[in-house]
DNA sequence: TATGAATGAGCCTTCATTCAT
DNA sequence: AATGAATGAAGGCTCATTCAT
């Protein structure tokens, strides 16, 4: 339905991949986050790809490695969604957290399984050894935030408050949404919804 | 075959248990908890409680059945552990919004396993059919702080809001502190964290 | 058709084992014997056994361990076959030569598959580990035979010789038999054989 | 398909060999030595060699056509280190003896991983149908030995004696310091060791 | 000649589960 | 209430081998 990948010009990860490769680790995110990690067989998963057996092992070097490879991916491509570069700096700090918000929810919705792969991956504590650290992207997406409000702290737009606190407190909020989207299979309006997110938390925000 | 929950009208859940039960049911916790339910063998779990297999099946009907079972105590724990009820009817409403995530942060370092237990359940999707609905337990909560909430904008404390964008808010919030206790190892101490949270966000929701 | 085991009242070893442990062991031994370990997999074991696969790991931990079980039982009882306590003192050096050649190479005739897999494992180099060391056996021989030659020197029958010279060679004489009783499938009569053996050994070629 | 000895009348087996077939051989003769026929890989083998999979298909039709390559290639090696026709006529049926065991001990010792493979597939049983017969080999060392012992027992040099049996306890002798070689890692003099040898034998055992 | 990719069969091992006692 | 022994099914992984290029 949605392959995340379509955006033609991007700057090439690893394009033009084997499409044997692409069919298992495409095979394997959706079962994974269906299944979990120990329920999805790699027999399952071969068979859902079309393939055999022995091209797990000769792409990836093992169940575990392709675990790792898919949750590396899913979690370079979440930190890009809410990356504030791509926000024009021209924007109040309310509307940069919008943006943000409204991108990461709109992330969540086009790509279900990678997060609830990475929901996962936080929360089951069967991290490979290997695999990239989600408290890394958890501290990331934190600081992300935090530099938003920092700078509207300093531009006037907010009091004083303590910013890891409240950016904590907005990736709870943010994270809340994904857990609805994934497990309540409920649907949002990433625009519309993010505004509502940001007013209910700005109306302490803001300078008054 | 299975006698997990019959024995009628007690209300304390392991009183007068069999003490092979109790051990098979620690054990599973914890081992679940660590490693997830496809990554625990019946054996662990029998060598670790010290007992031997067919144990598990004649207590329990089988592994799901067990996972279900201690689920099930895990989810009726954490809901107790946040009823209203244990609050006093005379505080203010951010007093027992304080109270209510202050004993719930509480619960949570007190109790790693079980809640770790509940957060593989919601997000792993590899709930077993006749264990608890995840879901439930969080509509609970959340009606539980609507509750609050709503009597604060009764009350004239808080603003007229959303209370269900509210409520689900400071869920996301508490949700939050969870995942940094579980997976961050970090600690807090519940009464003043809960104070900062409310803070926070009433600030916003006080009625200025 | 030989089973080695039939002389009724010896120490108990491991008397009254499982029938089940028996069957894997016997069937692995011929097999083992027969096809190398590498070119013997574990279903092959357990069809000639008559039991099922996990019976292998719940009697021995591994193919390797069981591999290493039969090895320590063949190694045991041909050392046990050529120990030079069960030979009157009363004989004469040559006639204990005799004796000790006559029972190993009795031995070897009745235990074909036992003595296969020792050589096997001598000269193979895929040695378990934890197996019993096959030099030690090799030198527990030496010895048994030196002790021999050396009575024989101290009561004048034989020349003043390096001891562990001409066991070494009376090791590989007889080893040559083995090899001849396995590869070749050459059949000897033990006692008329040894007689010949220590015959040549004991008079030299030279022309006196 | 296979052109593995097609090269018609030559003699030295590997002149003008392409050298990815000669890196394959070496690498697998040092294999399957060390580890066996089956617990060495095709993979093994051409990582080592530093080819791909298909040339072993290639050069040799199979594991096996590879296998027996090698070990024809060092069976031939072994008989043409004892050949007697490179010892001079001139000499005593002691010194022949001793010439022979000697130049045997140093192409043991000088070629120890096609020894070692011998060795193996004498006793291993794991023979691929169309290698060259071990026995062959065998019997081929037994003549040899014989001719000079009737040499000598014509010559008067030797008492009269069965032949047959004295030559095959000499390959026995000279058997057991190749297992010293290989398995105990045993260092000898060629020259000197084989005087001993012969002297014991030659002399006997008997004080007279 | 040489290779990257692919395959079917089989490997050793462990699983959840049950039976007889 | 408890156990040692047993099982069918499935697990992850590697094997020798071949195809298309």
């Amino acid at each position: 339905m949605c392959n995340g990948e379509e955006n033609s010009s991007e700057r090439l990860p690893d394009r033009q991949e084997s499409p044997v490769k692409e069919a298992i680790s495409s095979a394997a995110l959706e079962l994974f986050a269906q299944n979990g990690f120990g329920q999805t067989s790699v027999r399952d998963i071969v068979n859902k790809a079309g393939t055999t057996l022995p091209m797990v092992y000769y792409y990836f070097d093992s169940k575990q490695g392709l675990y790792s490879y898919i949750l590396r991916q899913a979690a370079a491509r979440l930190l890009d969604s809410t990356d504030p570069d791509q926000t024009r700096k021209s924007l109040t700090a309310i509307e940069r957290l919008e943006t943000g918000i409204a991108s990461f929810i709109h992330f969540c919705q086009a790509n279900e399984a990678e997060v609830q792969l990475i929901f996962q991956a936080w929360f089951a504590g069967d991290l490979p050894p290997d695999g990239p650290s989600i408290i890394g992207i958890y501290e990331k997406m934190v600081r992300q935030i935090a530099a938003i409000l920092q700078s509207g702290i300093e531009s006037g737009e907010f009091r004083e408050l303590d910013i890891w606190e409240a950016s904590q407190a907005l990736i709870g909020i943010m994270t809340n949404y994904v857990a609805r989207i994934l497990v309540g299979n409920e649907a949002f309006r990433p625009v519309e919804q993010s505004q509502r997110i940001v007013e209910l938390l700005a109306k302490g925000l803001e300078n008054t």
